[in-house]
DNA sequence: CTGTGTTTCGCAATCGGTTACTTTCATTAA
DNA sequence: TTAATGAAAGTAACCGATTGCGAAACACAG
């Protein structure tokens, strides 16, 4: 096998007869370079088959060229789309990733902030997990002044940028929709009331049935974990309210879509016995029967803009503190679940 | 903020009185250090904060720690548990990841590949795209000795090491398992047969026919993308074919249950009038109505392996080039949508 | 007390780029 | 003609950890 050395700036410059201070010049095009040495050398670095060593600058620089991703759980389809937005943007500036997750745990989740630290990422990327109750493990990036940006699960009042979506106007915008659709007894399943998505999303439910006049009821609310089993738990203890229920806002299609099974299994008719909304609008709502209504969580959309802003943060187009919270659109989507009017 | 430099084993050397090498070697477990010499330094490191520097390391050592990972698509729940996989092994192994993806674009993975390939990755592990033609791009890394591990995709008499599933004792017991509910007009869609995942099934639903002896139908057979527009194409196509099919064998469980809502919508029952089988076992089976029969392809597992074995390459453990295949086990989980005989 | 082995450390070169500070020239103003 | 100005390129000191080579220190047998 080939096992010849890496050429080096060094090769290029003895090939050439400059010094390996122009060499990597030239490779960076620094201003104080001829156009004609540079070009020299650019052609040279390619034919010689010159790779940089990432080390060695990394090195000199104090830079890594890195950005740290921490999220909560890679097998969630929002939470993929994100990933793939930002590594959209970091593939274009020549950004490295490095993903983290920590399986809704804050221990874990200290740990990865420790590591990626250690590893001296340029930033931070991250949507908190669970039961993360501080931001005290972010405080070290704080400190030396690392660009963090959260997004989804965030502490809206806490430091660091957010790029987020208005989850009490989605949460309003879900629950009107019901009610315009006559509904009355609407039910609200989703996550502990901690987390700023659910308590966000919980405000906007609890304002539209308010400026409608329909009284909250305390036992319309299900807190459960979003989980396969709990969403069984969840459409059961539905089932079990009286007078009857006749909607259901859940904020998990993955959970919504459950829900609507042991909804169709008991009898129920959906929309016309129990309309459905539910939130993501992850693939699996369009193969259910019949379609689910949702909220569309654009994704690749928050990883785009969360990677660009602190790109530009670290290549000092923008400052990152400047910002505090960027609001991401997010929508309404209509289908068959939750539509009883025709229109 | 508190910018005060890092502390270098020279810091401790210095605290200590004794030379940097004897700290590089203290913190490393070298045995040519005392151990009284080494928990000195060892508290030391640990009071001050030390924290290693990964540059000047893998300059130094020429290594990176860090494996370049390559799917062709991040959105699939079957990737996703892989990297899960993958992520839950180097992560105890103190392995960084870079994660590529190609999009089913065989140039854009010729790139990353390429770009892999000058970040010095230590090692691959890569699931081809749907268009890649040859193994060209990794040329390099077969030649500079470095690890590559395929999964999923792969070309099978290619070089590299590959952990995959038997895909035809998958396909063939998909199929036998329809056929002994008395289904005998099975149909198969699936994607592009140049595919080793995708030639394999389909070899072993023919086998399954010719060893019952039902005679093979050109027309049964629906290759398209297996998107969820091409689902549709591919339901109607199945839905047109004269005699009526009574069962359909689907690659993809996503594309499955869309195949499976197209059906029911033209008023045909499952399994009753078509029994329905599909490939993957994601989430989305667990939904469907009635839920999806399917293969348990178990990506976690394939990841661990995968990881498992390319890092024990690169720790001296094992030698990669002794191990050509790896087959992971996959199980036929059986559910409603192909279930028409009681048991 | 000398010689042979071990154990424990230190010296100093090295990995490949980066960049503050100089030097070298050529051009231009005086 | 000469000094000033600026563009282009070179010098060399880093960045922090690793490691081959060899020295010092100590143990122990003869």
């Amino acid at each position: 096998m080939g096992l010849e050395k890496d050429i080096t700036i060094y090769d290029i410059a003895d090939k050439l007869g400059v010094s390996p201070s122009t060499v990597s010049r030239a490779l960076k095009n620094h201003t104080s370079i001829g156009s004609a040495t540079r070009k020299k050398i650019l052609a040279a670095a390619h034919d010689l088959g010159y790779r940089a060593n990432t080390f060695a600058s990394n090195l000199r620089r104090q830079r890594t060229n890195t950005l740290g991703i921490m999220v909560h759980e890679l097998r969630s389809s929002f939470i993929t789309s994100v990933l793939s937005g930002i590594e959209n943007i970091a593939a274009e500036t020549n950004y490295d990733l490095i993903i983290t997750h920590s399986s809704e745990n804050a221990a874990k989740e200290a740990a990865n902030a420790e590591n990626l630290f250690h590893k001296r990422v340029d930033g931070l990327i991250a949507s908190l997990s669970f039961d993360t109750k501080d931001l005290n493990h972010f405080r070290k990036f704080f400190d030396k002044g690392l660009p963090v940006i959260f997004f989804d699960r965030v502490f809206e009042q806490g430091e660091g940028t957010k790029v987020i979506i208005d989850n009490y106007r989605a949460g309003y915008n879900a629950t009107s929709h019901l009610i315009e659709q006559g509904c009355r007894r609407i039910a609200h399943i989703t996550s502990s009331l901690s987390r700023n998505v659910y308590s966000e999303r919980f405000r906007g439910y609890s304002a539209a049935l308010r400026e409608n006049n329909i009284p909250y009821e305390d036992n319309l609310l299900v807190v459960d974990s979003l989980s396969e089993e709990a969403a069984v738990r969840s459409a059961n203890a539905i089932l079990a309210i009286s007078p009857a229920v006749d909607a259901v806002f859940i904020t998990n299609d993955m959970c919504a879509a459950v829900v609507m099974q042991v909804i169709k299994e008991a009898g129920l008719r959906i929309p016309e016995d129990i309309a459905i909304i539910g939130f993501n609008n992850d693939m699996i709502g369009k193969v259910t029967n019949p379609k689910l209504s949702t909220i569309d969580y654009p994704g690749f959309q928050i990883g785009q803009v969360a990677a660009r802003q602190i790109i530009h943060h670290l290549q000092g187009i923008t400052d990152i503190n400047m910002t505090n919270t960027i609001i991401i659109n997010s929508e309404l989507v209509i289908r068959g679940s939750s539509l009883k009017k025709q229109t």
